[in-house]
Order: structure tokens, then C-alpha cells, then sequence
DNA sequence: TTTTATTCGTCAAAAGTTTGACAAATGACC
DNA sequence: GGTCATTTGTCAAACTTTTGACGAATAAAA
């Protein structure tokens, strides 16, 4: 099992995924090297706080270049486990987790949804892509079957514990939470919040008190 | 224009939106008290972040009662911005665009979707609920004819800031990003990133590297 | 009415994060 | 080959966020 040396700070991992997705682009443009102060004025950071967050992965630039800009996204990749195949359960089939099981940028990145489960009679049986929307009864079955890592979280506010709880129980590794509520979850299971709602609330807050 | 005596530190405003969800939902359950330890207990903090978080808006609660819950809705509404009508455009009418177009939940909390706009020729025209689809060289004369606040990106990530251009040349005061790049905007523009797939890297690290 | 237990509000210490400064490395140029 | 300009890696200071501690307030019980 892959291990750091020592644990990355969530602050420096959201900014890795910043990273990656810029130094991808660059590859893609067939950039060789790219400085920390390039990096830091392309995403409003310093370049102070570029290099210190990089000295965190097992990566080194070279003087007078810059970092190479292949191998650190391969480095990146990794570090972010983006060079796994994970398998993802969608629970509730609305107009969000509709959306993501026919996203295609999710298999392109090694996030693929094997499963699209929803409560709702009138719902239940629908094809989406490949899939068939599933009664969330046979849920538990499912992820065991299919070795499910991940469970993604699409339903209202009100049934997202429960939701959770089936998916803990199932033995999911980790949530991706995309309801208002907050999740609870033993320490085992990972969960990380991606709420619209509540970015809109940041934002209307932002605006609203400039 | 209301304004806060003293900026609200991000931190303190991200907590803010949860805890403004569980308490209107003991508000529909006509609870009328809830302590800080309950809040720390239910969204898995500590009791003293609570305190030090709701010391930050103007509302006080009562000794040996905690906050009351209907008071406390009211002031996290107003300092979240969302007793305010908002009025959103969203670019990019692919699967995540659509999904956010035919959403309930944004006008049902003030959010409201007035205009859906795409540059494929394919798209454009279709019908998204009462609205359209619309070309995105309609997009500035639009969000200045709806006066619209909010721009949503939900483009791929190389189109992303082309259109986050757009949008503010347009005049909108805030920037929701679904994109996987990070979106550069003058400081007046505020910008909140809501990146699922940059979210499912964290997870993946955090389950990687357990 | 007094005591007791609980809860808030605030403070200051602890922990975590970001920044500026500078030595060491190295490529470019003379 | 030596000098110069640039860029990394690291350190410690500055800043931000979280936590634990405790006095003040107050509802409930004695």
C-alpha cells in the first residue's frame, strides 16, 4: 500500500489539484518547464507558496528552469491518486446524478460509475448511457459485486445520512457529498463536501458584503 | 447597502452554510433550541468553534437555552445573502449545465436561473424547462437585459476562462466555477470554485494514502 | 430564596498556513 | 573559465484558524 512519508495538509492538496490541471494543459501545449512563479501568477498564488507546497511531493525542479513539466504531472497524478481506476456508485437519479453518470470527463479521468441507484419507482429502470437506474434496495449487493470505492451522494438534503449510512455499511471507502448537509461518517471512510448550494451561499455572501 | 462591522473570515463562512441547513431543518421540525454543543456534536466540531463562529454575526443566544433556532435561520439568511433574489446565467448547457438549468432547489433558495447559454449550434434552441437554450454571443446583452448578478461556468476547463471573460465584461458580480481550472477575475468579481472532479482527487488521495 | 448545573461569550494559547528572505544551484553570456 | 541573473529549496516570521479555559448569566431544583 502506497504511503507519504508524512501526511500532505489538506490546504496544500486542494491547490495540487490546481496544479495538475494547469501543468496537464501544458503538457497538452507541449511545454517543457514551468517556474513556481509562472505557476503562482497563472492561479493567484506566490511563489513561495507554490514551492513550498511542491516540496510536499517527491518531485524536485532545477535551478534556473523551473519544474519539468511531464514529470511533475506525472507526479501530481499520483500523489492524487488520479493514475487509479476507481469505481463509483451514484445514488439518486435526478437531474444531478443523471448528469454525472453520462459526464464524460469522469471515466476519462479514472472515475468510472458503475452503478446509478435511486428510490423512486417512476425512475427506477431508466437507462442512462450504459446504465440502468437501480432500486437503491439492491444497493449493499451492488458495491460488493462490483467492488465499489466510492459513493456519491445526489440525493436531497433529507435523505443524505441515510443515504450515507447504506453506503458505509456497503463498505464504500470514501463519499463525495453533493447535498446541503453536512455527512457524518467514522474515520475510516473519507468524505469530501462538493455542495453548490453552499457555494452559492459563499458567494451571495461575498457579493452582498464586498 | 448592509455591511458587516468586520469581514467574516472564509473559514468562518463555509461553516456557516451548514450550520444554516441543520438549523432550518430543526426549524421544520419546530425545534426551538439548539446549543452549541449540539451543533458541534451534529456537524463534527468542537463546541468552542461554534461560539467563536456566531460571535462573528449579530445574534446572541441564552444561557442554559443555547440559540433559538428560528432567530438564528433568519440572521445566517441574511448574513449568507440569502434572503436576497438572485439572478444567475449559466454557460455551458452540456449534461452539468442542464442538470443546474432543471434544479429546484436554486429558485426554491432565491436562486434563479434566467438564461442557459452554449456556442454548439446543436444545442442551441433546445428547451431547458420554461427557458432556452441561447448562443453565447446573445450572453452579454442578456445578462444586461435580465440583470443578472451571477454567472455559473459549467464549460470544459479550456473554454472555461474565455467564458469567465465574457461574463464579466458582461458585468456579473460573482463567478460560480464548475470547471476544473482555476478562473482569474479582478478583485471586485468574486469567485467561488464548486469543482467535482477536483473533489474527487482529494477523495482519491485521501483513500490512497489512508 | 439560594444553590446547582449548564451554557454562552471571550480570551489567550496552540496549531496550522502563508509569506518574505536568502543561500545554493545552474544555465547563459562574455 | 568566470561572472551574472534566475530559480529552486528551506527557514523562520507573520498571519490565520482552532482549541481549551474560565467568568458571567440564567434556568431549574432544593
Amino acid at each position: 500500500m502506497p504511503r507519504q512519508k508524512k501526511a500532505i495538509p489538506p490546504s496544500v492538496i486542494k491547490r495540487l489539484t490546481k496544479y495538475l490541471a494547469y501543468v496537464q494543459r501544458l503538457c497538452t501545449e507541449e511545454v517543457e518547464w514551468v517556474s513556481s512563479h509562472e505557476l503562482a501568477e497563472t492561479l493567484g498564488l506566490t511563489s513561495s507558496t507554490v514551492r513550498q507546497d511542491l516540496s510536499h511531493i517527491d518531485f524536485s525542479g532545477t535551478s534556473k528552469r523551473g519544474y519539468e513539466t511531464v514529470g511533475l504531472a506525472k507526479e501530481l497524478t499520483g500523489v492524487l491518486g488520479a493514475d487509479t481506476e476507481w469505481r463509483m456508485v451514484v445514488v439518486g437519479a435526478g437531474n444531478l446524478g443523471r448528469a454525472l453518470a453520462l459526464h464524460e470527463e469522469f471515466p476519462r479521468r479514472g472515475f468510472h460509475i458503475c452503478g446509478v441507484f435511486d428510490c423512486d419507482r417512476k425512475v427506477i429502470g431508466r437507462k442512462l448511457g450504459k446504465l440502468r437506474v437501480r432500486d437503491v434496495r439492491e444497493l449493499a449487493e451492488a458495491v460488493k459485486a462490483e467492488k465499489a470505492d466510492v459513493g456519491v451522494i445526489a440525493v436531497p438534503a433529507r435523505a443524505a445520512q441515510d443515504v450515507a449510512d447504506l453506503l458505509i455499511a456497503a463498505g464504500v471507502k470514501g463519499l463525495l457529498n453533493l447535498a446541503l448537509t453536512h455527512i457524518a461518517a467514522p474515520k475510516r471512510v473519507a468524505v469530501i463536501d462538493s455542495r453548490i448550494v453552499a457555494s452559492l451561499l459563499e458567494l451571495a455572501h461575498a457579493i452582498k458584503f464586498r
